[in-house]
Formats: C-alpha cells, structure tokens, sequence
RNA sequence: UCCUCGGUAGCUCAAUCGGCAGAGCGGGUGGCUGUUAACCACUAGGUUGGGGGUUCAAGUCCCUCCCGGGGAGCCA
C-alpha cells in the first residue's frame, strides 16, 4: 500500500491508503476517538474505534499531542470532518511518543511563544503565514524574471556601507581587520548594471540598529532592484508595478491561506496602479493641518506615516525628501539643490514603509561631496566612484522589506510572525 | 539609549484599603459510540522573577537588579 499525502485525498475516496503524520489534536468518545492528522500537505480528521482498532484503543486515546504516526485506513468523503474527508482507520504505527507538547490548545503570551518559535510553527496560523510568505518572495522572483532582470547575489561580508555605519554589525574578517554584515547590496548591484541592464538580489540584510517595534527586525530579508537609464519617474512607474503584481498575484492564488488566517481582502483587490504620489512638503503641509508639529528637515515618523496612510485606500509614495535627510548615493533634485530624487512608498492600512527608493547620483563629483559630507572615507568606495568614471548614466533602484510586505498582505500586527525565526534586539533564540 | 506597561501553578490570567494565593486550559484517574478549542466528575500542582527594606502582617508599599511586551529615535 503506497503513502498517500492529505492534500491527494480527493483522488483516494473509499481507497486504502497510509498516511505519515503527526497528531495536531486530539478527542475521543468513549469508544471512537478523533485524531486530527498533519502531514505538511494539509489536515485530515481520522477515526480511530476501540472495536476495530483492538489493544492498542488505550494508548490512541491517550496519545499526547504532536505525536507522530503511520497510520492505515480508508479515505470517506465526511462534510463534518475538517477538509471534507476523514480517515477510517484499521491500523496504527506510533512512530514517536510525544513528551507533553508545550503550546497547548489555549492562547499564549508572545513572550512563550517566541521562546517556543521552533515548535509554534507548527500552528495552522503559523503554518498559512509559511506558505503565504513562500509565495509573495516567488511571485517577486517571477516578476523580475518576467521583466528581464537578472537575479545577483551581492555579498553579505561588505567593507562598505549602504547607509549609516553606526548601525552595522561588525565581523572579524582574518588578518583583514574588520569587515560589516551587509545593510544592502545596492552598491553592488550598481556595478553590474553596465553588464547587465536590469539586475536584482534578495537576501538578509543586517541593521544594528536599537529598534524595539513591530516593524523591525535586526535580521531581515530585502529584494533592492536596480536599472540602467531608469530615471525617477521611471522608477516609481516600475515600483507600482511590481506591489500591486505581488498582491494581485497571493490573492489569486492564496486567496485559501489568507482566508484561514482571517485576512480582509477587500482592501487588497484595490491594489493596482496608479498608486498616490505626493511631495514630502505636500505630506507636511498634511501633518501640519492634522496638527502635527514636525519641521522641515526632518523625516516621517511611525505616526506620521500612519496619519498620511489612513487618507488614502492605496499605497502612497512620499517623493522628493530634504537631501540631508537621506543617503548619500541619492540623486540631488536638478531644480532644487537641498532635496534628493527619492522616494518612500507607504503600504495601506496603516502599515507603513515598506519600499525605499531613489534615483542615483551619477556626477563623480557631486558624489564624492556628498560622501565627504555624510562624514565617510572616501577611500572606501573607491570601487563605487568608478562606477561613475567609466560610462556613468543615469539609474534608479528600490528596495522592498519582504517581512513587512508579508505583514502587510497578511494583515499582521508585528513583522516578528512573517519570518521563520525572527532576529530582535532581545532576541536570537530559537 | 529614552519613555511606558508587565513578571503569581506547565500556559493564560484573577486576588477589593496591606489581612487564609484562586480559576480556566494543560497533566493524572475515571466516565461517555460522531467529536469540532468536545464534554462530565475527581485529583495533583506555588520560594508570587532575584536581593534588600517598611510592617503585627507584603503578591500588594519602598529601594535595587534581572527578564520581557509596546513605543520613540532610525529604518525596509
């Protein structure tokens, strides 16, 4: 008799079939007990009678939760069963008796949970939230393949920061002295675009930073495009594109998982382009009117970006910040010296940042001012200046934080629950 | 780093003005032939985060340290 996965059920109806798996819950009745199976494919309710089943009934009804078994039996269609099927069972293998599983059937503080990472991820929840975030990183994948990018894989050990070097962390590299866990590979991909055009990575990305909210993780995973002859407009033109790809697509073909979780959607099907533009100082005449108090100069905070997203029902780009508020690769505003050609776009619902973009400074000069300016060595990026001494043209990239797009898509309230083993300044266990 | 909230049974929480430390779930024992976080009965389970102090008396008040949640700054 051959293994037979859950999701195959259907295809199994009144057939003999064997099933590997573990007990997710548990019930019984007297004589007939109900064994809730998972097998990594899906859930199947499997009834288990004293009468049939014979001397192994006691130990069944007594199996601790996330045992794992082999267990025989025929496939029946059964409207009451949880996936529409259940298992008739005529024969049990206990592969592994479980010692008292710690996450129980109750809610539990995200202190526990967290400490038990590697065994809440066995939840359904959990579960739905692994496939959906599998999903949204392929469907990125294929939108960039689709769109003739070419996937690069920038290092992770780097000598040079992307951004500001009080948040890297350190390594010791050998004799090298010290080298920094990457906070992007956009530099890098800046040197492949005279060879290849249009270029992308996803990977982790490491940021130092003190950060103790429901947006930021220390260790987090990153997709930064980035294209040749692409100027701003072009960029933001691109970056809608790809959001509302990515939602269009989980909601097409996720629509189940996202359901299981208890996701709205409605707000999701909205997600196409055009999405908002606005200026930054057309967002601080905003925050101002709503009687906010920040000053020019200085950048959107947590409650800002959640004023400025609750007016709109799509994404919102926040173009054109002060320049000294932002990284130095940026390009300076052509009309107006103090802003840089960059652009943050803010996801609905009150989630906030979830892409940061510019176009690139491509004066050798210009950039070698501004790196001095930003207080960095410029002997440091020598290989990044020559970027702009050898058919320097104009270009553009973005980056786009795969765990707060999957909070997002998956209407969470922390970033923590969208990453396998999430990275927080008072946590790296599990 | 700063602000703020919290730490009581394995888990989630309660305990009035400082006055006998409790419940649900989970565990154990038993019952029930169709359960849907199954249910019913009984039962075990505590250095109230650590240390110090005030008091006749501290889970509760004071000091201090540790751990965690939420937020700020910063960012994706």
């Amino acid at each position: 008799m051959e293994n037979c996965f859950i999701s195959d059920f259907s295809r199994h109806v009144d057939e003999r079939v064997t099933v590997q798996g573990w007990v997710a819950n548990r019930r019984s009745s007297g004589r007939v007990s109900f064994l809730i199976l998972r097998d990594g494919t899906g859930i199947c309710q499997a009834i288990v009678e004293r009468d049939t089943i014979g001397d192994i009934y006691p130990e069944i009804k007594k199996l601790p939760l996330e045992s794992s078994l082999r267990v025989h039996g025929h496939v029946v269609k059964e409207e009451r069963s949880p996936g529409g099927y259940e298992l008739h069972v005529d024969g049990i293998h206990i592969i592994h008796k479980a010692e008292e599983f710690p996450i129980g059937k109750k809610e539990h503080g995200p202190d526990f949970l967290l400490s038990q990472r590697h065994l809440w991820l066995r939840s359904p929840r959990q579960i739905s939230i692994m496939r959906i975030r599998d999903a949204i990183i392929r469907y990125v994948r294929e939108f960039f393949s689709i769109n003739g990018f070419t996937l690069i894989d920038t290092p992770i050990f780097t000598t040079t920061c992307g951004e500001d070097s009080t948040n890297l962390f350190s390594v010791d590299y050998f004799d090298l002295g010290k080298t920094y866990l990457s906070q992007t590979g956009q530099l890098y991909l800046e040197a492949l675009i005279p060879g290849l055009g249009k270029v992308y990575c996803l990977g982790p990305t490491f940021r130092a930073e003190r950060s103790k909210t429901r947006r930021h993780l220390t260790e987090f995973w990153m997709v930064e495009g980035e294209m040749a002859f692409y100027e701003h407009k072009d960029n933001l033109d691109l970056q809608e594109q790809f959001v509302s790809y990515v939602v269009q697509k989980t909601l097409a073909e996720k629509e189940d998982e996202l359901k299981k979780i208890e996701r709205d959607i409605e707000p999701l099907r909205n997600i196409t382009p055009p999405f908002y533009r606005i200026s930054y100082d057309e967002a601080l005449e905003i925050l101002k009117g709503k009687g906010s108090d920040i000053q020019w100069g200085s950048d959107l905070g947590g409650d800002d970006e959640t004023l400025i997203t609750g007016l709109f029902d799509k994404p919102v780009f926040i173009e054109c910040y002060p320049k000294k508020t932002k990284a130095f690769y940026m390009k300076q505003h052509p009309e107006k010296p103090e802003y840089v050609l960059c652009a943050d776009l803010l996801a609905p619902e009150g989630y906030g940042e979830i892409i940061g973009g510019s176009q690139r400074e491509d004066d050798l000069n210009v950039l070698l001012n501004s790196i001095r300016d930003n207080g960095l060595d410029p002997e440091r990026y020598g290989w990044y200046l020559d970027l702009r001494r050898f058919g320097s043209v104009p270009h553009s990239g973005f980056g786009l934080g795969i765990e707060r797009t999957v909070a997002w898509i998956c209407g969470l309230k922390h970033v923590r629950e969208t990453i396998p083993f999430p990275r927080m300044l008072y946590r790296a266990y599990p």
